[in-house]
DNA sequence: AATGAATGAGCCTTCATTCAT
DNA sequence: AATGAATGAAGGCTCATTCAT
C-alpha cells in the first residue's frame, strides 16, 4: 500500500485542477459539484470524500489560485536581476497563449466578486496582495540599495504599481475589442514608468533619453496609428 | 389611460432600483427573483410582468448600472473647467459615505465576473469603457487645444488613465485593511501624474515645482510616516 | 377571489391529512416529502409552499395528531354522565375498525420515539398528557362531588389511570398474536377498577358484589378459556 | 487459529455494544453505519464484515436489546423469594442512574416504532413480552402453590401487570416534568396492587390494613401535598 | 396590472454498500 | 481481518417560471 499515503495528495490536486478549470469555464456562480467531479474523473460522492462541502472546496480552490498566481509572479521576477526589470516583469499577464493566464482571469474576477461580499475571500485576496507587495518592495529596496532609486518608503509605491497592473490587466481582458496586448504592455510601462519617475536617479543616459522607462507609449501617442 | 405609459416607467424604475440594491447586497450569484420583487414592493408575478426573465432583468440592471456610473463620472468632470482637473475629478471613488459609491463596487465586481464569460455583459462593459474614454479624450483634447498638453493621440492615454483608476479603486475596496483612502487618492494622483507627465507642457510654475501633478505621494514616500 | 382566503386553510388540512396517513403507513423515519406531497395531490414545491421544511411539517403533523387524539377522548367521555363511566370510556382504543384508531397507533409510536430525544416533541407529548389528565381529573372531581368517590387529590390517580390505558393499549397493538381486544378491554377494567377501588365509596350493592368495578377479568380468570 | 472463532465473538459484541449506545443516543431513524463503526472502533468496512447490512445489524441489535432487558427482569425477580415481591421487583425501571435503564428507554421507543410497522420487529417484541409473561406467571403460580393467591389462570393477569409496568414507565420517562419517580413507583404499586387484589387471599394482617398492597399512593392522595 | 399558488428541474449533501488492497 | 476509497441512488430544499384568477 505504498500508494495510499500519496493518494490523498494526488486526488486533492486532481480535484483542485478540475475545480480551477471548470470554475474558470463555467463561473463560480454556476458551476456544480457534478461538473467538478466529472472534470476530476470522480463521482459526486468521491469528490465529497475529499472536500466535505462546496464551500470548503471553493475556499481551497481560490487559495490554490492565489498561490499559483503568486508563484507565477515570483518566478517572473526571479528571471531578472535589475530592479526596474523585476518591476516590469509581468508581461505574462498579456499572453493568452499561456493557459495559466487564460484561466486565471475569469477566476480572478470570481474571486473579487466573492471577496467583495465574503470576509473569507476578502482575507485571501488581501493576503495575496500582501505577498505581491512584498515581492515589489523587495525589488524596490534592491534598487535603493544599488543606488538606482532614491531613498523612500517602498510600500506605498509597491501598492500603487501593483494596482496599476491590476487595472490595466482587467481592462485589457474585459475589453479586447478596444485594448490590444500592445496597448496593455505599453500602458503599464508608461504608467509605472511615470509612477517610478520621481524615485529614479537620473543617469547621464537616462537624462538624455528623457523618461528612460521604456515608455514606448509616448512615441506611439505622438505618432498615432489607429 | 394616459397614466399607463407612466406607470410602466415608474414600475420599471422601481424594479431596477430594487435590483441594483439587492444584487449589490446579496450578489448576482445568489440573489433571487423573490428578493428583488420584495425589495421593489411587488410580487414575483408583478416582477415578471415587467421583465420576462431573470436574464432580461439582469441585463437591464447592469445596463442601468453602467449608465449611472457614467453619469456620475460625467457630472464629476463637468464641475471642473481645467483639463487636468477634469482628469483628476474622481475622488468620489474613495468615498464610501456616498451610497452610490458603496453600492457601485460590489455591482461592478459582479459585472466583471459576468463580462468575463458572457458576451452580452462584455459588450456592456466595453461600451461603458468607451464612453468613459470619450469623456477623458474630451478633456485631453481640450488640454491640447488650450496648449497645456502636447499634441498626441488622446485615446491610448485616456485608456491608460481610466485603467489606473480602475486598478486603484478595486485594490482599495478589496483590501481596506492595508489601503487607506489617502493611499488611494495619492496613488492615482501619482500614477496619473506620472502617466501624464510626458504630455504636459512645462509652465514656469510647474518647472519649478518639478512634477506639478499634485503628487503628494512622492513627498509621503520621502518622509515615511508609518 | 372568494376562495383564496380559505385556500390556505384547505391546503394545510389536505397536507396534514396526507402527512398523517403517509407517516402512519411508512413511518416518520422513512417517509419522504415526495410521499407526502403525492398523497396530498401536490408537487414537492407545492408542499414547501405551505410548510417550509420537513421539520416544520412534522411538528405541525404531530401537533395535529395529539389534537385529534385529545378530541376523540373528550368526545368519548362526553357521551357518559356517570363519572366512573367517563373514566372507562376508552373502548375506542381497541377498535381497529375505527380508521382514526388504526392510524393513531403507529403515529403515536413515532411520536414517542421522537419525544424520547427531541425536546419539541417531548413538550408536545407532555402537553397532550396534561390535557388528558385534565379530562380525567374532571371526572374524578365530579365523582367526589356527587359522593361516589372519597375525598382525594385527583391528579396522581388520573395520571395512573391514563398510564394504565397507555400501557395496555400499546401492548395490545404490538402483540396482537397474544393480546385479544377482549383481553385489553377486560385488562384495563381490572386494572383501573383496582386502582380506583380504594377511592370508591362502597354502596350496599357494591359491598355485596365485592369489587363492583366491572372486573370481568376476574371471572374470566377463574374460568380460563384460552 | 484457535483464536479466530473467539475474535468473531469479541467483535460482534463490540459492535452490538456500539450499536446499542449509538442508537440510544442518535435514534434508529438517524444513526448511520459510520456512527456505529466509529463507536465500535472499526471502519465502515470492518463493520460490514461482521454484519452484512444495516438491516441485519439492526435486527441483531434489537434482539440483543430484548435479551438484555429480559435478563435484567429475570435477575430482579430472582432476588426475591416471596411471589408478591417478585411481581413488584421492577423498581430499576425508575432509576436513571442505572446506565442500562437510561439507555434502554430510547431503544425501547425505537423498537416499538419499528414493531408497529415491520413484522420482524413485531415478532421480536412479541417474543420478549412472552418471556416476561412467563416470568410473571411463574411468580403467580408460585403464589397459588403457596396459598397466598387464589386459584386462577395466571396468564391474563401477568399480561395486565406487565402492561401496567409498561404504561407507567413510558409515561414517567416521557413526561418527567409532571411525573416524578415517586409517582411512578407509587403508581405501579397502586395499580398492580389493585389488579392483584381479587386474587390475593386475605390474611389476618392484610384484612386489618385494608388493601395490604403497599398502596402508598392512597395515603398520599388522601393527604394531598402539592 | 398584479397576485401568489403551483410546478419541476436541479443542486448539495447524505449514506448504505461495494471492492481493491 | 480490516481499511477506506469510491459509487450512485435518494432526499430535502431552492428557485425561475407558468398560469389561473
Amino acid at each position: 500500500m505504498a500508494s495510499i499515503p500519496e493518494l490523498e495528495e494526488i486526488r486533492r490536486n486532481q480535484i483542485l485542477e478540475a475545480a480551477l478549470s471548470t470554475i474558470a469555464e463555467t463561473g463560480a456562480a454556476h458551476v456544480t459539484m457534478d461538473d467538478i467531479a466529472q472534470a476530476a474523473g470522480l463521482s459526486k460522492g468521491g469528490l465529497i470524500h475529499y472536500y466535505r462541502s462546496k464551500n470548503e472546496l471553493f475556499q481551497a480552490t481560490f487559495k490554490e489560485l492565489f498561490e499559483r498566481i503568486f508563484e507565477l509572479s515570483r518566478e517572473s521576477m526571479a528571471q531578472h536581476s535589475d530592479p526596474m526589470e523585476k518591476i516590469l516583469a509581468f508581461d505574462f499577464l498579456y499572453d493568452l497563449e499561456n493557459p495559466y493566464t487564460r484561466q486565471g482571469y475569469p477566476l480572478l474576477f470570481d474571486s473579487m466578486a466573492l471577496a467583495a461580499r465574503e470576509p473569507d475571500y476578502q482575507a485571501m485576496f488581501d493576503a495575496w496582495v500582501d505577498r505581491w507587495i512584498e515581492l515589489l518592495t523587495g525589488a524596490i529596496r534592491q534598487g535603493i540599495a544599488d543606488g538606482s532609486f532614491v531613498e523612500m518608503d517602498p510600500d506605498p509605491l509597491a501598492r500603487t504599481i501593483s494596482a496599476i497592473y491590476h487595472g490595466i490587466a482587467i481592462r485589457w481582458y474585459l475589453a479586447p475589442r478596444s485594448h490590444s496586448s500592445e496597448w496593455a504592455v505599453n500602458s503599464f510601462r508608461t504608467a509605472i514608468g511615470g509612477a517610478m519617475a520621481p524615485y529614479r536617479k537620473k543617469t547621464g543616459q537616462d537624462a538624455e533619453k528623457g523618461q528612460g522607462t521604456g515608455n514606448t507609449l509616448m512615441e506611439m501617442n505622438r505618432n498615432p496609428a489607429a
